[in-house]
DNA sequence: ACTTATTTTGCATACGCATGCTAAATTCCA
DNA sequence: TGGAATTTAGCATGCGTATGCAAAATAAGT
């Protein structure tokens, strides 16, 4: 009923041409075929001029799918992630994705959901992926042991690994957190507030953990604290209630560039405030907008292009995925100063 | 040399459980496997119980390389784009991806070079991809005929076809540009200005048509122009110069909301002046930053929505890629009305 | 109960390429 | 120039699943 082919008419999927075809039309065998189109073989020049010269006449073009049943090695990388809403993903999966390209690896991406989890992961474990990473907080842990239980080699992205023996690249976040702590201190900041990303993800944690460590060092504590759990709404929620008060923050950290801009906006333009006068706010990631005039917005800066490099170099290097011992690669970050912040004349 | 396997050592590539296996502990045939995990194929209920409890047993997983190999069929959707930059192409591979998902499919993601074409090509047609999505302006004609000429059937996102006979789904950008002409001119706007995308896309162009259209059938013409590409630093450029003249035009319609970001900022925070009081602003795409508080940006929404699920039914349907005919779906639009316009008293 | 129609099962083969092994061709050395 | 060392070509088989065909098993019909 579906899709009935009429016998004999010209089919739409067009049939491609084989190794077996330019065997043929070279006067080789299939195999000088395979070999010439294979890297570190050895063909004579002649063999191979002859069949470079009738792959071109016929177009031929080798068949990914069967060189991977063959081999094992399908080329294709997996991302998993939760959402683009984040501007840093987009720009992560850019980059992943042209440094795969370069290493003649795809990418298949897969946009996990927060009900329909395994269905999913299923898929991912059928197609024999040469690798995986995982920039989605949801579920990782568990998929990260059902690809390790395969032998597929896993990249936590921008997330540690809580206990699991995976491998991950993430940025110095703590360090990034004892930055901003020291920079907010330095212009004179009394009053410093922090609106937190998800409880439970590692990046959120240390970030706070650093800033509260650059705290101590200067004698103080942590002013007020509200949860944005890297959601827009629930941040400028946080923003409205930390600047509500009788006496108020005079610097807010927001955890995420991404928040931050909701803070900001509602600072504006729901409270009347200004940014920095009144209240100087500050970062992390540094994603494209930040350097928008719109926010000039203060923040640690994760190197994508680091990061990406990294998680390229673990996928490739065969020691990934072998047992117990996991590596854990910490990109260095960089305060990047701009117009969200203020110096503050001591009262 | 390189990655040299120990022999009898446990090697990190396990080999994955086969439906031969599976077979073997069901007491069934192979074919009696592979039955039971097609669908529409007949087999008794009691020979599918005995497959599944031992494929449980093993947890064994059909692997989707060979049976693409045997059926010709992948399950995966390729996606082109050339970069995220503009918030738009986030959501839309979101979306699609999550869409495709649902249908079993998968996505293979493609970052169009600008130099190095031919590579991407190349692999894409090495991989028996189901269909492909080119929602990248470069080379996207060329592409298409090759996946045409492969029988590959091929959606052009958000571009319209040229000469080329391939399916498209593209907004119903002409009328979205007679909606912002009509709505800035119901509004008093005397001096309408348009800041344009790529000449050589066909979004730009339909935008820019319907705009002028407004405007004639209401005795007006454009009373000035400049070309962003698309680009936010040439919007700006162009901004600036729009303001710089004598007589300002009263209203700024920018053929992205990305542009209109970089408009709108360089107004205010490069040029000192306020919009809308100084100058309205209208943008086309209704992207998620545009309804941010600091922007409020008056737009045209194209409904990514309908505009994914047109894409999936194209590639889906077995007329995609017949000979000759293409279908092309054109969504509607809707004007969305915010902040960055304002009445303008007849001077 | 016996034939006929229908469903289920297994066998065998194809899908397109890679690769171990052996035979053939070439190069090297004396 | 003859034989050993080395390179190259071809044969045959495997990768894991799907499926046409025919045999076997079951259901239906009279």
């Amino acid at each position: 009923m579906t899709n009935p082919k009429v016998r004999g008419a010209p089919d739409a999927l067009k049939r491609a041409v084989t190794s077996i075809e330019v065997a043929a039309r070279a006067g080789v065998s299939q195999s000088a075929v395979s070999r010439t189109f294979s890297v570190g073989t050895s063909v004579s020049d002649e063999t191979r001029r002859k069949v470079m010269r009738a792959a071109r006449e016929l177009s031929y073009r080798p068949n990914a799918i069967a060189r991977t049943l063959s081999t094992r090695q399908s080329n294709i990388i997996g991302i998993v992630l939760s959402t683009f809403e984040n501007q840093l993903y987009p720009v992560v999966v850019e980059q992943l994705s042209r440094a795969l390209q370069l290493q003649g690896k795809h990418t298949m991406l897969f946009l996990a959901d927060k009900q329909d989890s395994d269905s999913a992961f299923n898929e991912i474990l059928s197609y024999q992926l040469d690798g995986v990473v995982i920039a989605s907080a949801t579920l990782a842990s568990k998929l990260a042991k059902q690809c390790a239980d395969m032998g597929i080699p896993v990249v936590m992205f921008n997330r540690a690994t809580d206990g699991t023996s995976t491998d991950s690249v993430t940025s110095d976040n703590r360090r990034a957190g004892q930055l901003i702590g020291a920079h907010l201190i330095a212009l004179g900041h009394k009053r410093i507030a922090y609106i937190s990303g998800r409880e439970d993800s590692s990046t959120n944690r240390d970030r706070e953990h650093g800033l509260r460590e650059a705290l101590r060092a200067n004698e103080m504590t942590l002013f007020a604290q509200g949860n944005g759990n890297y959601e827009q709404a629930l941040a400028s929620a946080a923003a409205e209630k930390l600047m509500g008060g009788r006496t108020k923050p005079d610097a807010i950290v927001v955890a995420s560039d991404h928040m931050a801009f909701a803070v900001i906006d509602t600072l504006r333009y729901s409270m009347n405030l200004h940014v920095p006068n009144d209240v100087s706010v500050v970062g992390f990631d540094d994603v494209p907008q930040s350097s928008w005039l719109a926010y000039q917005l203060t923040t640690v800066a994760q190197s994508v292009e680091k990061m990406v490099r990294a998680t390229v170099e673990l996928l490739m290097s065969p020691a990934a995925s072998g047992q117990g011992v996991s590596r854990n690669v910490v990109v260095a970050c960089e305060l990047v100063e701009r117009a969200s912040v203020t110096q503050r004349t001591h009262t």
